[in-house]
DNA sequence: ACAGAATATGTTATCGATAACTAAAACATG
DNA sequence: CATGTTTTAGTTATCGATAACATATTCTGT
């Protein structure tokens, strides 16, 4: 017989041999497969300890065709918000015992196509994505391989399998219209630059519906060069109120706000007297700022979970809502007028 | 010939099928290997794509023995400072060709456990943990494993295998020396319940050393119950000045030290002139604060780029240092008086 | 006590790919 | 042109585990 790669002990066979049973037995010993008896069982247990027995999942996955993965990518890590939608997310993934890998793409398709290459000759039983803009071959890759795909955080009647999202035009309207309703008029986005967070320019789409059909229009937008956002947010302030003279400013997030409400006190600004800041997120820091930011509070964590949910229910063949939109709340908070 | 389970289209039999030659001229066209003509190589990689072929890792790995992986595992992805090194890091993985997966172990080791009894599973080439403390078994488990293993964000002198961190008491007593200089003598820690973030209570005994040096201890410890870490450096700080009549405040982190200033501000209390506050990380929001925290910049990218660095190294036999303690350098903010 | 059912265990083929070794074809060299 | 090289391509065994099917053993009820 010829053996040209030494086999190590330690695998299914050396307990086999040192079991005096078949490799079977011991493969259902210990994957808990009925058809083995107990004290069969417990025997096997104690020889695979003894011998530092590590299953190969790389072989389990190639016999199965199957490695119970779930790959899941995110712009980043930088933000409290996807790590928010992650941890729900893992919790359900893991609960259902499946394991999950984290990739971020820094909000590039092209990354996040090169991700899928990568993460598909694994042969996950699932995918999750970040928002519903991709590249166009992405879609149809996911689609040709009928892998149960999940699309969250963003919203899409059409998602490539299953969505769980915010209607983020929607909750910018939302917020549009609760500003519009404090008699602000005059209004400035500060974001990000265009392009890049898409999700973030459906928000300011929103707010400017909501303002145009008070007939006010056009609801300018700025951005800073890249930095933090902290800072994105400090230097977009800037720059509007050079430009601009608004009495109420909206940031992309609830961090851009902070830098933004951090230069208007700098500047001696009064908020929300002069003016009015509106953040995106309610994340945890407005629970500590001087002046709790006006915000929209998403579920993020929730979000994490249904998406997570539902995709399960897909893998295993259980019909699901094809696309999901949950409800955002208007968070009042003291950097805007009262009503 | 049995087939029970259908073969599906698309491997690499499939392609050698088409292009009318064996397995083996196919895997290596596929891998780049040498030894096949440039006719043939480019022949079957247009069948390749024509038939949508996605290699099977899983095969793979089993076949090498091997899946180019690097486990890392990482305490949350809350907080920006384990995204810093986590970037630096994956650049420089993936950049030499391996794959990272990340996972959290949310401060607990056997959390840690029992995500390397799942890792190992996979046969990864490398393994990176945070900190310094472990459970003993994970210790032996991989050094008799014998995978090459960083442990970073903190500093020992005896790893499991290689480290590239900081020496937190150092850097505790480096600011703590500085905060002396300046002629505080009331000093007050915050942080959080004991042992959960043995780094930081390293610190904290670093901030001691400096203090006791000149005649001034304890340095009360203090942590508020669970919370973001915003909310716990705010009502910390609350419980330090109900208990203690500080004259400066160290902070766990610059989170939690945010959270102090924004209660300070709102307190009414004039920093620095009534009290210090001190932090530790120099993160972003550093930046845009109204007092630019006193702080420890800690060089987190830099850290996670030559812990991956030296992994590499180490996993391709080249002999690298067993432990690396990077500097990290006090910044002097406007929350502590002037020297 | 004995046939049929239920339980326990073994045998063989496969999963998709790579390593090691062999064989054939193309190139050189004197 | 014969022979030794180099290149290119094929064959066979394996990686570690599971599925499907076959077989042996233990129960069970009559």
């Amino acid at each position: 017989m010829k053996r040209s790669r030494s086999r190590k002990k330690g695998d299914i066979h050396a307990i086999a041999k040192e079991a005096g049973v078949s490799l079977m037995t011991v493969s259902r010993a210990m994957r808990g497969v009925e058809g083995v008896s107990e004290a069969r069982r417990n025997e096997i247990a104690a020889i695979a300890r003894r011998l530092n027995y590590v299953p190969n999942s790389n072989a389990r996955a190639l016999a199965m065709d199957n490695a119970n993965l779930i790959g899941v990518s995110l712009p980043n890590l930088f933000n409290d918000v996807f790590a928010d939608v992650l941890n729900g997310m893992r919790g359900a993934i893991e609960y259902a015992g499946y394991s999950s890998i984290v990739d971020t793409t820094d909000y590039s398709s092209k990354n996040e196509l090169a991700w899928l290459e990568r993460l598909l000759t694994w042969r996950p039983v699932g995918v999750v994505l970040t928002g519903v803009d991709h590249d166009p071959a992405l879609r149809e890759r996911l689609q040709k391989s009928g892998i149960p795909t999940l699309e969250t955080w963003d919203f899409s009647i059409d998602p490539i399998d299953i969505c769980v999202g915010i209607d983020h035009r929607a909750a910018g309207r939302q917020i549009g219209e609760y500003i519009v309703s404090l008699g602000y008029q005059r209004p400035v986005y500060i974001g990000t630059k265009p392009g890049r967070d898409l999700r973030a320019e459906d928000r300011a789409a929103g707010i400017a519906d909501a303002f145009s059909a008070v007939g006010i229009q056009p609801v300018p937008r700025i951005f800073a060069p890249d930095a933090s956002n902290f800072v994105m947010g400090a230097r977009g302030f800037s720059i509007a109120l050079e430009g601009y003279s608004p009495d109420v400013v909206f940031f992309l997030s609830d961090h851009y706000a902070v830098g933004g409400l951090m230069a208007a006190i700098k500047m001696g600004i009064s908020v929300p007297d002069q003016l009015g800041i509106v953040g995106y997120n309610d994340l945890a820091i407005n629970a500590i700022l001087p002046h709790r930011l006006t915000t929209v509070r998403t579920p993020r964590r929730q979000m994490g979970i249904m998406g997570a949910r539902n995709l399960l229910a897909r893998i295993n063949n259980v019909p699901v809502e094809k696309a999901i939109s949950l409800p955002v709340e208007v968070v009042i908070g003291d950097t805007t007028r009262q009503q």
